[in-house]
DNA sequence: CCGGATCCGAAAAGATACTG
DNA sequence: CAGTATCTTTTCGGATCCGG
């Protein structure tokens, strides 16, 4: 669609240009389900107990966006899955950061947990700027716009 | 609310967690402006060109959610600005992960960027996992459900 | 049954005008 | 300056239907 891309070529910000296309609820916990390896419609569906309507149109903006790309696994009956993209898959780290901040400030109860499937154990995500390992926060920070 | 709290520990899993309380394109973007400076109703208003409802209705909802404050500057006539809250300013390290995603993959035309005041430096914020520096992404992860 | 599409009432967004 | 009131438009979400 042409107004998105004008929309998106309008401000120089980074995090709306990022929000433009993922930010809202839904979008972002289809991104989870489909890395967690729920990659079918019907899967997601009763994973999020998303209205049908919503979901096909989540899908497809997320494709459109350049997120999950459809793959055909059966010709017949037709029947697609959903994967992540490579800028899909960049996007995870930001859903690890979240749920980090999600756990931290909003932890009552029983919480699920990021586990390294090498060696096992809690992965704690924190963003980090990656020039000098600073932790993101810790150093006052300045945004320069572009002449 | 209350209902509110129950959806909150409906669900074990921290993204939607953290999502139940920002997970919406305006609110991040509100929360960007505050840390920017721009700590007051129109500063934001004019920034974001947000409807003025919209925007009380998200200045209202962070700061009951605990991500905003509101301090009284001026008392005739009474003045308030939005200040972040511990919880607010440990989100800002999240919307830096999505301006860093949003950078690589929807970068065309001009961007502003982070800078650190300390030396000067491009900022590049990287989600890593705290136990041993990995970068999220680079190793297989699992979710580890609860009892 | 799976993967949607369609329709409809409810809710929220958005623009504008107005107020303390 | 910091919102509220009102109105219109868009989106959400549930139920149902349809093709393979």
């Amino acid at each position: 669609m042409d107004t998105t891309q004008e929309k998106l070529c309008a401000t120089p910000c980074p995090i709306a240009r990022g929000l433009e296309r993922i930010g809202d609820r839904w979008s972002m916990l289809v991104l989870r389900d489909i890395e967690r390896g729920l990659t079918r419609y019907d899967l997601i569906r009763t994973s999020l107990g998303i209205a049908p309507n919503i979901l096909a149109r989540r899908l497809s903006a997320l494709t459109e966006a350049g997120l999950l790309e459809k793959r055909r696994y059966s010709q017949r009956p037709p029947r697609d899955d959903y994967l992540l993209t490579d800028a899909g898959r960049d996007f995870i780290p930001v859903l690890a950061a979240i749920a980090a901040w999600g756990a931290r400030h909003n932890g009552e109860g029983a919480l699920s947990r990021l586990i390294d499937e090498q060696d096992g154990h809690v992965v704690e995500p924190i963003v980090i700027d990656k020039v000098n390992g600073a932790p993101i926060g810790t150093r006052r920070l300045r945004i320069e716009l572009p002449e």
